[in-house]
This record gives structure tokens, sequence and C-alpha cells, in this order.
DNA sequence: TTGCCCGTGTGACAAATGTTACTGTGGCTA
DNA sequence: TAGCCACAGTAACATTTGTCACACGGGCAA
């Protein structure tokens, strides 16, 4: 078995043989550095990536260049924008940007189009992906209508916390601002209150969630 | 050819014969009334619905009952929802209540799930409704996480207004509160702000859009 | 007609959030 | 070491939005 077949095993262990042997035979191996941008409002969309290292994050702009966190895409993941946006000349409504250095497999839409139906497991994968960014949405949809800031930004620190596996948040106020659509002050502000009820320690740099 | 035949035919045109005659034989249709609530967050989704006649409106509950309008659903569509959430035992994210009676083609899982493989019109339909849905719902994230109040009224209205196909919006302002998920006072003021700028002219119990 | 409810308009105030301005501090580099 | 810069803290104020209180008028039913 080739490296690359075993890294795609292990990141997808749902898809079947056949269909590993058709991504290898038939995509290409990319990599792409943190702080790349691998897709941007309003480009066309000519394929889609399977990550298998790294970490990316979706978000949407405003007409200002606000960004908007949606989520974000880990190994043995894609993009549910991509993956649906079928044969048409689909302009991309989000931003796609590299946090951690990745490794991925781009596979053109022909192919996506095709291993829908040839492919059982793709089919499945893609609608689990679809159905989970889905709920994902829904859920910050909920955040931003139902609640305020403060619970928006606690929602967002275990958020990351968990995508990165750990408790220490290496991200300055102002980034989070900025996915929050918020100012830095407002962070400081709310981080401080936080840091007053105990839930997180503050340190340059770095917030380390306490619970 | 039945008019149950006829009547689908002309709202899903792009349905082929044979998947015309499987729904028809296959599936049961349904009336609702104006008011029903056809789905509840978190109730089991167990079917879908294609819609004939009528309309129905998606919303997102908050935890002390808000509403949060995410999309309206008209003839010719159905719920992205429930048509993705698969085999497996999938709770529902959203709530259905009914605008306008509706008549409705009432669909099992197991059948859906068939069709993906063995109809590519199927195919198409389920993959477009997903993602012009999912389009929508980012517009909804932009106008909640960018813009303010009077921004989203008016986008409200506009919506509003196309989804029902005329300038006259009868709807209280208590209503449009709910779905933007503030207050009646808000509302009022805000249209009065519009009607002044001569983008509305307010009526009691309907919204004359000038726009 | 009277009384009542609903929808609406509006002023006054409270709370949350955004903005401006300034301070301090740690670390890097010329 | 001095100067610079990014990050963080915070006070003061503006703006937006939410809330409370109350008034007005149309239409309906007793």
């Amino acid at each position: 078995m080739s490296e690359e077949t075993f890294i795609l095993k292990n990141t997808f262990p749902n898809f079947s043989n056949e269909l590993i042997q058709e991504i290898e035979t038939n995509s290409s191996f990319q990599s792409f550095k943190a702080g790349d941008v691998i897709m941007r409002t309003g480009q066309y969309i000519k394929s889609t990536i399977l990550i298998l290292k790294g970490q990316l994050k979706i978000y949407r702009e405003g007409e200002d260049g606000e960004e908007f966190l949606m989520y974000y895409l880990q190994a043995g993941q894609a993009c549910a924008i991509s993956l649906i946006c079928s044969t048409k000349d689909q302009k991309s409504q989000i931003t796609a940007k590299v946090v951690e250095d990745v490794e991925a497999v781009t596979i053109s839409l022909a192919l996506m189009d095709k291993w829908m139906m040839n492919h059982r497991s793709w089919y499945e994968f893609v609608i689990y992906t679809y159905r989970t960014r889905f709920e994902e949405v829904l859920e910050v949809i909920d955040n931003i209508a139902f609640r305020a800031m403060d619970e928006r930004l606690e929602f967002y620190l275990k958020r990351h916390a968990k995508a990165c596996g750990c408790k220490e948040i290496n991200l300055s106020h102002q980034e989070i601002a900025l996915e929050l659509n918020t100012s830095r002050e407002v962070v400081s502000r709310l981080l401080k209150k936080m840091e007053q009820r105990g839930l997180v320690h503050l340190h340059r740099n770095q917030i380390e969630l306490k619970i």
C-alpha cells in the first residue's frame, strides 16, 4: 500500500477501497501554508478539497471586508459548499483561509458528480457533510439571533478550544473581534468580566479556558 | 393523465415521468391549514414533503420561544433539512408553520434514499434545494451579522413582498418583530422612519412597500 | 351606545455595544 | 540602550436597541 493510500484510508475510514483508488488515480495532492486563502467570495468553484492534515476556517465576508466565522474544517472533512455547487458555474459565497498548514486532495467537480452516482460511500460522505454543516450554521444563527455578545464570545472560545483540542487559545483580542464582527475593546471588556467570573485566565496572546 | 399527475408535473417540471409515477404510487397527498405546525424543533423527522400549493415558513426557535425566520417554502419546493436527514434518527432543528393553506405530498425517508440513487432528476432536485437553501441561510447570516435592524427590516419586507408576489404586506408590527427577534416598538419606530424616507406607506394591519 | 381589545405611535429611560482616545507593557531590533 | 510596535486595559462618550408607560383610534360585541 502506498503512503498516500494509507493516509487517505486513515483520514477517511468510511470510503470504500474502490473510491480510495479512484481518488488516487484521478486527483492531485496539494499543500497550503498558514495564511493562504484557498477560496474567496465571488470566485468560481472548480473543485473541492479533502483535507488530510491541518485546519481551515470558513467565513463570510461583509461588504466592508468584515469577516464572520462560520466553521472550521479539519482532517477528514471537506467544504460543504464546494461539494454541492454542482456543474453550474457557481460562485463561492464564502472565503476559506488556512489556519494551520494544510495538506489536501483536490477533486474536480466532474468527478464528484460521477462519484455521487457510482460510489455509495462518497454519496454518504457528501450527505453527512452537508447535514452536519447545515446544523453548525443553524447553531451560528442561534447565537447571533438570540444571544448577546458575552454568550457568543464564550461559545466561540469553547468551539475554538474544541477545534484545536486544547484549552490554551493563542489568539489576540483583535483576531477574535474580527471573527465575531465586533471591536477589540468589546472583546477585552468581556474577557475581563469572564476572568472575574473565573471562566478564563488571561495572558498576553493567550487565553486559558478554565471550563 | 390523472389530476394528481397533472399537478405534480406542473409543480415539479424537472421530475422525470418515471419519478412522477413512483411518487404517485408510493406516497400520500395531504392538506394542512394555515397556522398548523408541521414540524417542530426536536421532533424526529420521518418524512419530507413536496409542496404543491400554499406557503410554509421555516424558522428557528430560541430557548424562550423566540422565533427567527429562516425562509419561506412554496409550491415546487421541499424542506432542505428534511431532505438530507438521511436514515439516521435525526431530530429536526427547525419549526415549520403553515402560512397559507398547504397541499403537499408526503414522502418517506426510505424512498428518498432509494430515489437518490435511481432517479437522476430527484438527485438534482435535492442538490439544487440544498444549495439554494444554504445560500439563503448564508444571506440571513449576513443580515444579522453585518447589518443593523433598519436594514434587516427593509430586507425582510422586500423578501416578504417577493414571496407573496405583491407590495401590500398584511402583517402586524408585532408579527414582524417576532420574526426578526426584536420588539414591536422597535419595528414601529423603524417603519415610521422608513415612511418618512418614502420607502413605505403605513396602514392599519398593512404595510405598502413603495420600492 | 358603551366598553373593550388590538394595533399603533411615542416619549423617557436602561442596557448593550461601538467608538475614540489615551495609557501601559513586553519584546524585538537598530 | 532607545525606539518602535503589537497587544492589552480602560475611561468617557455616542449610538443602537430593548423596555416601560401611556395615549389614541378603529372595530367589534354586549
